[in-house]
Order: C-alpha cells, then structure tokens, then sequence
DNA sequence: AAAAAAGATTATAATATTAGAATAAGAAAA
DNA sequence: TTTTCTTATTCTAATATTATAATCTTTTTT
C-alpha cells in the first residue's frame, strides 16, 4: 500500500527529471503547443521529442488531441505547474544561501 | 542563463526520482533521524542508504551533524515537504479521474 | 594502543535511460 | 491512389543509475 504510493511518487518525479520535458512543461504552461513548434523550438530530433512527449502523456500529465495533420499538446492537471513553481522556490532560497556564504568570504569584516 | 536553471530544476527532480529517497524524506518529515534508523527501517545494504544520502545531501536537501558515533540526519529547506504533498494531491486528483472512469465501466446506465 | 561501531567511499556488474537513425502510421493534398 | 506532411514507434549504441561487496575513516570503548 505505502510502497505503491512511493512509487507512483518515483514515476511522477522521474517523468519530470529531464531537461528536455521540463523545457516542454514550459511551454506548455502558456496553452497549448503542436509538437511541430516543439520541434522548431527545441533543436532536437523529432523522434527524440516524441519520444519526451510519450513519456509525460503515460504519467497522464499531458494530453494530445489530433487536428488535421498536427497534434496539439497541453497540460492536463495545471497542478503540475505549481509543483515547478514550488521547486523553484526551494532552488531560489538555496542559492540565495550560498550566495550570503560568498558574500561573508568576499567582505569578511561588513 | 535559462538552460542553467532547467539544469538545476532537472538535477533537483532526480534526487527525488527514487523510492529509497523519497522514503527517507518521509522519514524525515517527523524530524530528524540517524543513519542506523534508517537501516532498521528499510531493510536495505548499509552502503547503499549512504549512497542515497549522499545524493540528497550533494543536492542540498538535507544535511547531517555528527553526535559521537552517529550521524543525524534532517531536512535542510522544510518547503521540500511541501514539494511532495503537492505531488501526492496531482496523483490523488488523477487516480480519481480514473476512478470515475471505472465507475462508468462497471455501472454505464447510473 | 587495539578492537569495535557507525558511516562513507570506491569499484563493479546489472539495469535503465537516452539520443539518433530508420521505419511505420495516419491524414491531407495532388 | 499516389505522394507528401506530421507524428509515433522501434531498434540500437552510448551513457547514467543502481545495488552489492569490499575497503576506508572516524570516533568510542576496552
């Protein structure tokens, strides 16, 4: 019981533990985006990013609709976008500490 | 300048990618912990548990102080918590979609 | 000082993830 | 209906992560 819920955890944070999708999420977050412009954007192989988008669409963050030739992609639960937001907080407030801790070696006597 | 802090944000989502992690983290929400606990609680080689704290520690999430012999363990930026407990809410909310669907599977004319 | 206890580190074999190339599948245009 | 356009899938080689075993390191007992 606990154990399935840590790893349904594990999957959601693995899904989200890529450059390449995090970039995409981002995107994302202003509405949706056909995977051509993912393409034009990202400079990698289609396949490659087809690839990322499979990945977030079986973590069910994403989902795509088809119109006409292309395939549209956007966010399914917005939660999704706070846990980034979040995230980025905690990085915010870890360099600013390491940034004080520079601060006290530079001016030793401030 | 972007591409760094994707970096970051991707580096931070892999520590958390792992159940033995997010076990230890679990542990830590009720404060702090020493190393021999954690390996009486999850039944895992001494090294490998160090490993995993290693690399929360490495990615400035928890730290430790040592009291004699051992060596306590606890959350550095308490907001990590929060980090979770949201994603538990994304894959509550998710799980009850699918909920819902089975309900219409199983009773279709409700 | 030698032995023991608690953790950390290193090396390595097994496994998993990733990117790129090739191919397939689907829809629309010619 | 063949061709073209857009996206998805499969295969594979390269890379990264992981767990175990073995080896330190540090502190405390004896």
């Amino acid at each position: 019981m606990k154990g399935e819920i840590v790893a349904l955890e594990t999957e959601f944070f693995k899904a989200l533990a890529h450059p390449t999708r995090l970039r995409i999420l981002e995107k994302l977050a202003f509405g949706e985006v056909c995977v051509c412009e993912f393409i034009e954007q990202l400079d990698l192989e289609q396949s490659n990013i087809s690839q990322h988008l499979a990945i977030l669409r079986k973590q069910n963050i994403i989902t795509s609709t088809k119109v006409g030739l292309k395939v549209m992609y956007r966010i399914k639960y917005p939660e999704v976008l706070n846990v980034l937001s979040l995230v980025r907080e905690v990085l915010a407030k870890q360099l600013k500490e390491s940034e004080e801790l520079i601060k006290h070696l530079t001016d030793p006597f401030e």
